[in-house]
DNA sequence: ATACTGTATGCAACTCATTGCATATAGCGA
DNA sequence: TCGCTATATGCAATGAGTTGCATACAGTAT
């Protein structure tokens, strides 16, 4: 079937076209995350997260990996990295987010601290 | 608010996924066409197209110019060609349409006629 | 005017994704 | 083993886009 090249490409513009979906990959394009991470970015329920990652996961555009009780996703197709820099730009700094509990993100922090203590 | 570029790309996302829109903007990108000439390609009533091109020229994706009763489309933003590009490649030649009768269609009708008589 | 053709509009019915929430699973530590 | 945290799953209810169809409108020609 010819029309195939259009479901395809349907199937991959849906995934986008979807408010914590989009903003998920945004997030990933940027590196891995974790699901609390991804949590705390959009201030939603995480069963509510962990959804929208399946299906991302599921259309092969994530991929995810286990460090203990922590699960690192990030992107797994690489049309998607191009898509989002067509329709949102290149990819921004990542914005500060409330709380997050996980190792690595404490990590973050505590380097930014460094880093402003050494640039003081 | 910074998330109005997410609200903006998923509009756009989602009037591209989509079977006849994605369809018609496909066939747009290769030049003018007026809606007999997408009636015949997509092989849907016409409302139905008529319908799909109002949801596409309310957001601003295409425009139109009136010939006689005749009504050619044209893409309209720049984005989607780059966006049909990335996710469906290259634009690829026309398929003979299955008699359309527009004035364009006879032309390009004849002028393939005489190139064979020419050719051969 | 009238008839005809190309195109547009309005609206109801239906379909399917979205969302919320209760609950299940997996790894870790005591 | 038990409890705790991070993540996943299942399912029902809601809602928004899709689709079909009847009809309206706009040019053209007679």
């Amino acid at each position: 079937m010819e029309n195939e090249r259009y479901e395809s490409a349907i199937r991959l513009l849906a995934l986008l076209a979807h408010p914590a979906r989009l903003r998920i990959l945004d997030i990933l394009r940027r590196g891995e995350a974790c699901v609390c991470h991804l949590q705390a970015a959009l201030e939603v329920p995480q069963p509510y997260v962990s959804q929208q990652l399946r299906v991302l996961r599921e259309a092969g555009l994530i991929s995810q990996r286990r460090e203990g009780l922590f699960i690192y996703y990030r992107l797994a197709d690489e049309r998607v990295a191009h898509l989002l820099a067509e329709v949102l730009g290149p990819a921004t700094v990542e914005a500060p987010i409330p709380h997050c509990a996980c190792p690595r993100c404490q990590e973050t922090h505590l380097s930014q601290s460094f880093c402003l203590v050494e640039v003081n």
